[in-house]
Parts: C-alpha cells; sequence; structure tokens
DNA sequence: TAAATTTTTGCAGGTTAATGCAGTAATGTG
DNA sequence: CACATTACTGCATTAACCTGCAAAAATTTA
C-alpha cells in the first residue's frame, strides 16, 4: 500500500469514526505503528486531524461546535447512516435530499459502491463527488442558504422527469396521525416530488423527532416504504408505524 | 508499444483502479521502470494523475494537494480575482465557470456585494454560498468528477436561457490566431454555451497560459470583451490582445 | 532513400525516502 | 507511585528516485 494511500485512508476512518487508535490502524493496514505514528504526524502538520495520545481524533469533532448533544446525535445518524447504506445496491439510482444524516449517509458509502446519485443538497453533492465510483447528478435551481438545497420549479420540474430506484429523505417531524410534516413552503414542495417520483421512498430520523408536528404537511404515511432511525427495529416507541404498514429498519 | 499507447493504458488503469504501482506496470507492459517513472511524471505535469513515491493515484482519491508550483501561482490568481471583482456591480447576473482561478475570484467578493451568481461548478458554488449577500443559481446535470462541474445537454440548454450580465471564464490557452482552446470536448460546448448567452465575456489567465494552443477550438478572440492576467496592462505580451480591439486589464 | 536530428529508452551511479527495530523517554491509569 | 502503554530518537535496510549518458528508435530533412 502506498503511503499516500494509507493517509487517504486514515483520513477516510477518522472523518467516519471521529476518532482512530495507532495500535488498530496498524494491525488493519499490517504496517508498523511507527509508521502509522508517522502518518498521524504528517497529517496533524497539514491539519487533517488531531494528533492525540494513542490516535487521532476528527477534526470536527474537536470543533467549536463540541456540545455533547451534538456529539451524541451525530453517532446516532451514523447508526442511521449504517442501516440505511445496506439497501443501496450496485447499479442503483438514488435521490437524496439535504440535511446532516444525509450527510453522514453520504459519508458512510462503501468505496467499492457503484451507484448514481442524484440530489439539489450542495453539502451532499461534496460528499459524493468525493467518492470514487459514483456517478452524481446535480439538481439546478435557485440555492437556499439556510438549507444549502437548490429549491424552486426547475428542480420541481426536474425531479419529476426522473424514476429512482430510491429516494433518501430526511425528515424534521413524523407522526402517526399527521405522517410527515415540515416547516418550510419550498423544502415540502420538493420533498412531495421527490416522494411522488420514487419508486421506493425511505425516511431517515434520529427518534427524537418521531411523533412530532410541524406545520406543513408534506404526505401521508401511506406514502413511505422504509422508516429507519437510530433504535433498534422493535423498539416500542415504533410499533405502531410498523403496524402502519411501514418497514422498519 | 507505442509511448502514447502506453500512457493511455496507464491513465486507463488509474481511473480503473484509483492507484497504480511502478513496479507492476513496468513487469506489464515489459519496459523499465525509469520509463515508467518519466511516463508517470509527464501525466502528472499534464495534471492526468497524482505522482506519489512507488506509483501514482487518480485525482479522484486525493483531493487537495499542496504542489509548490500550485501555491505560487495562487498569488497570482489572487491578483486576477483582485482585478476581476471591480467589475461586478451591485444587482448583476453573473455567470461562471470553474477552475481555481474562479475560485479565488468567489473568495474575493466583498462582503458588501448584493449579486447574483450562476455557476455549475461545485468549488464555486460552496464558496458562493458562504457569502453573506448574494444569490445562488445552481446549474444542474451530471457531474464530472474531474473538473467538478456539471455537464451535459440539460446544463447547456439552461445556460442557453439566460442572459447573464457577465460572464467570468477561466481559460486553459489563448492565442492570437486559435482565440480560446481547450482539451476537454463537453468543458469546450458549455464555455462556448456561456459566452453565447451572456452581454460580456471576461477571460481570466495567468500569463503562463498566454499564447498556448490546445486541440479544441471553442471561440474566436473577438467574442471576448475583457483579458485579466496577473500582468500590468501594458506588459508587452499583452499588447497584441489589446490590438485585437481586447479589453485588458 | 539516406543522412541528420530529435525523441525515447535503459542503465550505472549516487541520493533520497520509507519503514521497521531497538532502546529510552514520556504519558496516562489505577 | 508503580505499571503499562505510547512516543520519540537514532540507525540500518530496502526500495524508489534522479542525473547524466549512450544506444536505439522515431522523425525530419535533404
Amino acid at each position: 500500500m502506498l503511503k499516500r494511500e494509507r493517509q487517504a485512508y486514515i483520513i477516510h476512518q477518522v472523518n467516519l469514526h471521529n476518532k482512530v487508535l495507532s495500535a488498530s490502524l496498524s494491525s488493519e493496514i499490517d504496517v508498523s505503528e511507527d509508521t502509522i505514528r508517522r502518518d498521524l504526524q504528517e497529517l496533524a502538520e497539514e491539519g487533517k486531524l488531531i494528533k492525540v495520545h494513542g490516535g487521532a481524533l476528527s477534526h470536527a469533532f474537536n470543533d467549536i461546535t463540541y456540545s455533547p448533544k451534538k456529539v451524541y446525535s451525530q453517532d446516532n445518524k451514523k447508526i442511521i447512516a449504517a442501516k440505511a447504506v445496506k439497501l443501496i445496491k450496485d447499479g442503483m439510482f438514488v435521490l437524496t435530499g439535504g440535511g446532516t444524516t444525509i450527510i453522514e449517509l453520504a459519508r458512510s458509502l462503501p468505496a467499492s459502491l457503484n451507484a448514481t446519485f442524484i440530489s439539489g443538497s450542495i453539502p451532499a453533492v461534496v460528499e459524493y463527488m468525493h467518492h470514487p465510483n459514483i456517478e452524481v447528478i446535480v439538481i439546478g435551481d435557485k440555492l437556499s442558504k439556510n438549507s444549502k438545497i437548490t429549491l424552486g420549479a426547475d428542480a420541481l420540474t426536474r425531479i419529476k422527469s426522473l424514476k429512482p430506484d430510491l429516494c433518501f429523505l430526511g425528515i424534521n417531524s413524523i407522526d402517526l396521525q399527521h405522517g410527515i410534516t415540515d416547516n418550510d413552503w419550498d423544502v415540502v414542495h420538493l420533498k412531495q416530488a421527490m416522494i411522488t417520483a420514487s419508486q421506493k421512498t425511505v425516511c431517515l430520523t434520529i427518534s427524537e423527532k418521531i411523533n412530532s408536528i410541524q406545520p406543513i404537511h408534506v404526505c401521508d404515511l401511506l406514502k413511505i416504504d422504509i422508516l429507519i432511525t437510530e433504535l433498534p427495529a422493535d423498539h416500542p416507541l415504533l410499533r405502531p408505524y410498523k403496524d402502519a404498514g411501514i418497514t422498519v429498519l
């Protein structure tokens, strides 16, 4: 394995897990710990990660945003992403929205995956762009600075002209009676178009958003095929959704 | 095996596997490692791959590399960007391409500027997105991993439907006889559409690309309104372009 | 076509980079 | 504080690299 290749792998691992241990990297890659240590040192000097005793931490981890809650929910999003990744097979066309959960999903895609990803979320597109094997289709339109996704009539018509295999949607509220709800008029329209266009719709959300309501209606539960949270599939909180006919992972 | 043929094979392998080893290429093609090394060196200079100790990596693999040459030319690009910024007034619609010079331009935009920027370049869009006052329109289509811009029929038709005040184009080659030339078929089409759509076309380039030619013709000098380099406007190298009717800044 | 010129290639040599190892210093933990 | 783990330093080894050079191949010129 080439030095740069190894370092790229380390960076990938750091970004994925927020931390790495010298010892485990050493055995994974099968080089001496000294080499790993030298790599970490170099990468730290380049500002790619933060070296600590025994390994390294991601920069994001030690950033200004080090509130325990965020770290906590990011771990949950990694769990969600890991479940979602399993649904994607080689050759699929996948439509995705925006939001931090979707970003985690993008980062968790295995390097070997060959698929086409379609999105109007700039942060998501940036992640897909760095992936070695996936094709990226960008949905164009006016960029919303808030949500960092493209919104508008153009985006809607483009989405309507597609028929992707899967649609991954990060959602803000889901409720048994009211289904999926949200708080931004344009985003709601976009999500509706995405759901209508796709053969299967997968909703991703951390469990704290379950059984909450927001002012604008996106769609009924009927339209949702799969719901993914960080909880185990048999958690009682999810039971009613299973009963409503949704596959819960 | 001919040199060109060999290099084409190497590029193919790099794009396929994301890495190549000098040693294995040497035995596969049955030439000395020195030859392979020279090939990799040439290809690296052309930006087709990234050479590392022991072999080479694909561009997709390695994100941002800081070669000393790049650092050097970045200063020049900042000079270019500073000149270009002065052309943009509040309320304008500005169409921009991709490339590092355009990124510098995006970073140099004053925070007070109120304008609308249209682009299919993801890195450029990311920069515009962080700006407090500018509106961003994203041109959607299939994302080219090499150039990090969206390319295709959709992008072309969308651009044709616009009538921006200004178009900023980072160019790779300009020559008195042959005008603007480039080396990527799809990129050339995109640039042509951008030039045709815009009321004024501004070309940005570092001076080392002046008086160079590439295989595909983009447009004649006639279509260019303004040329910006890091050199002072009265530099003798730029004189012929001034005489050809282009405003040189 | 033959000669001249340029380009490409392989090789010899000395140089540099990468890695692992051994011994010692530093750090963290109970 | 004692113990275990990790980090650092210097060194040896191997592989990769670079430079210059001459032969070979390709290209141009006469």
